[in-house]
DNA sequence: GTGAAAGCGCTAACAT
DNA sequence: ATGTTAGCGCTTTCAC
């Protein structure tokens, strides 16, 4: 192999769209309409056009066709905490619907840093980007300003219900429904003394799921006394520990509904540890249908998360925010209740 | 609140370096270098600047920036699996690296259509990408070609080792050692029939893994039999099938290597259906750390992927290539073996 | 220390 | 059907 000089190591600039037109001997302005396909061409320069990019290898420069488009096709994923175990999944389905519509996908975490999101919400204003998918309650408060001013912007949330109406377009389930129906599926097990491990306190989908818990409760003539509602957080270990207390001072309830499956995993894995078994001594049901959720020991009852409906739905509703300037507005998607054995006494 | 007209709602155009040059009395060059901090400028005019854009809610809009700069603080993320659940940990530390250094990600799930990596291959020439990292084993063919070319393209593979040396940056662990580190321990343990559930034999990831395997029972003095191997897939039911077959023709093996921890869940809960007791009937081991596996029952003795490490590094690895010219070269990253009772007799 | 001007690569209005 | 031209918003010489 013959010696290159360091230079020729980075390969020459890579050709641009005069250079193309150059080569299929057409200006700039007919390379760009028989790329696009655009009408007033015919046939046969399309084709030699399209022939040249491709022996040259040639890609539009998405920076100059944004800037001069004023429009990205890219829209921005704000993901509150990537540890959730729904978002593999979410995103995956989020990335597929994009690609399909022609957008890529940018992605942000915003945990680490509070003012993160507010760089991108300038970056939208400023054009560097098409629209958010908040996959979370959470919204920059530059944002809602912004909305509460009358703005109307390409922004939807999904994967977290709408904490009142605050004027952003949302993909969401019924959350205090699905929790009512876990609940009242374990008041029809027989089951009397229905606990709740619910999630932070503060969380919206830990107070609906909360509700839910309550109103399925009253609706059987139960009682939600305060010895079955442990606050916990939404991890595994949070749902440990409260497996290794519950119970401790007064006497056991015969199930739990935690309010996701991973406070659920731990939950089992903390009574187990105390020699309770599941279902037989007490009965276990999570939310959201993880995968591993399945293959518990034993299989978790839960709901499941319409995650890529979510993914999907979310993802047409933004472009259509984005491309038709269409109103906003909540979509509800349905739930479903799956029942394993974690809360049927064999 | 008083009625707008429909265009009102779409908020004036938002500012450009033109717009607070006006309002801060200066020209747009200026604004440029007091919002970049570069030298000769007073710090009376920089603060004035800084004062205007920050009321005007400027942002900088990042495809004139880019168009002009050549260079986009833009990587992209190949993914080959989304499912992984190595991902959301180790999306988040990428994230969280690259946010660290100035740069955003764009995500691209590639396991869905072929030709869109190749599509992101033109993109990183033309410019629109400043680097990639892969994290897989997979690099799009056109790549290759242009690197055995003889071009220094700032990619990042992890995750997965180098198949063979092909000119493209790694941040990997010794898959074969840390294989040879499980069953090394198995064997310690007493276990003498130790077989391998491996994964996709094709996948590079699991012919180091078998090869850990082979090479520690060999040095244990222990036979490898075509019955202590099977071949299955890196998914739970994977797992869950192996479980329910494993020693129906032949004696059951008294340890089982799994290739990654989710074949381990599978495996184990198959094991279970059919009322083998792990580990005092059989042991299993697993390979990956998933967050799930300390809280398993029993919990999983595995090998932890230093996740975090990895999105560290190859994130450095890649802005130094990108920014620097650095050379392409190969980081080993530390693997630490984690025994639990999934392994251990009691 | 600051401003004027050019140009990054592209698309669209207008001319031919 | 195709070419010419202007300009998207920014950074960076080069003058002053």
């Amino acid at each position: 192999m013959p010696k290159r000089k360091a230079e020729d190591n980075r390969l020459a600039r890579s050709p641009t769209m005069a250079d193309i037109a150059r080569i299929a001997g057409v200006s700039a302005a007919t390379v760009s309409r028989a790329l696009a396909g655009l009408p007033p061409i015919t046939e046969e320069t399309r084709l030699r056009v399209a022939q040249a990019a491709k022996e040259a290898g040639y890609a539009v420069n998405r920076h100059a066709r944004s800037l001069r488009l004023k429009r990205s096709k890219v829209m921005l994923v704000l993901i509150p905490n990537l540890a959730n175990p729904n978002f593999p999944d979410l995103l995956m389905h989020i990335d597929r619907a994009a690609y399909d519509c022609g957008y890529d996908i940018m992605i942000a975490h915003t945990a680490i840093d509070p003012h993160r999101s507010d760089r991108y919400v300038d970056e939208l204003l400023a054009g560097g980007l098409d629209g958010v998918l908040l996959t979370a309650n959470y919204c920059p408060p530059k944002l809602l300003e912004r909305i509460s001013a009358g703005a109307r912007l390409p922004i939807v949330r999904t994967l977290s219900p709408t904490p009142r109406p605050d004027g952003i377009s949302g993909v969401q389930i019924d959350e205090e429904k699905a929790a009512y129906d876990v609940v009242d599926h374990l008041a029809r097990q027989g089951y009397r003394r229905i606990a709740h491990l619910g999630g932070p306190p503060k969380e919206i989908v830990a107070i609906a799921r909360k509700r839910g818990w309550e109103k399925a409760l009253s609706d059987h003539g139960l009682d939600a006394g305060s010895d079955l509602y442990v606050s916990a957080g939404f991890l595994i270990n949070d749902g440990r520990r409260a497996g290794a207390e519950l119970g401790r001072s007064t006497a056991l309830p015969d199930a739990i509904f935690c309010s996701n499956d991973e406070s659920a995993y731990g939950l089992i894995a903390g009574l187990k540890e105390r020699g309770l078994r599941v279902p037989n001594d007490i009965a276990v049901a999570g939310f959201d249908d993880l995968s591993f959720s399945a293959v518990l020991d034993p299989p978790l009852t839960t709901v499941r998360l319409p995650r890529r409906e979510m993914a999907e739905k979310s993802v047409w509703k933004l472009r259509a925010l984005i491309e038709e300037d269409t109103p906003n507005d909540i979509t509800i998607l349905e739930h479903e209740l799956l029942i394993r054995s974690s809360s049927i006494r064999n």
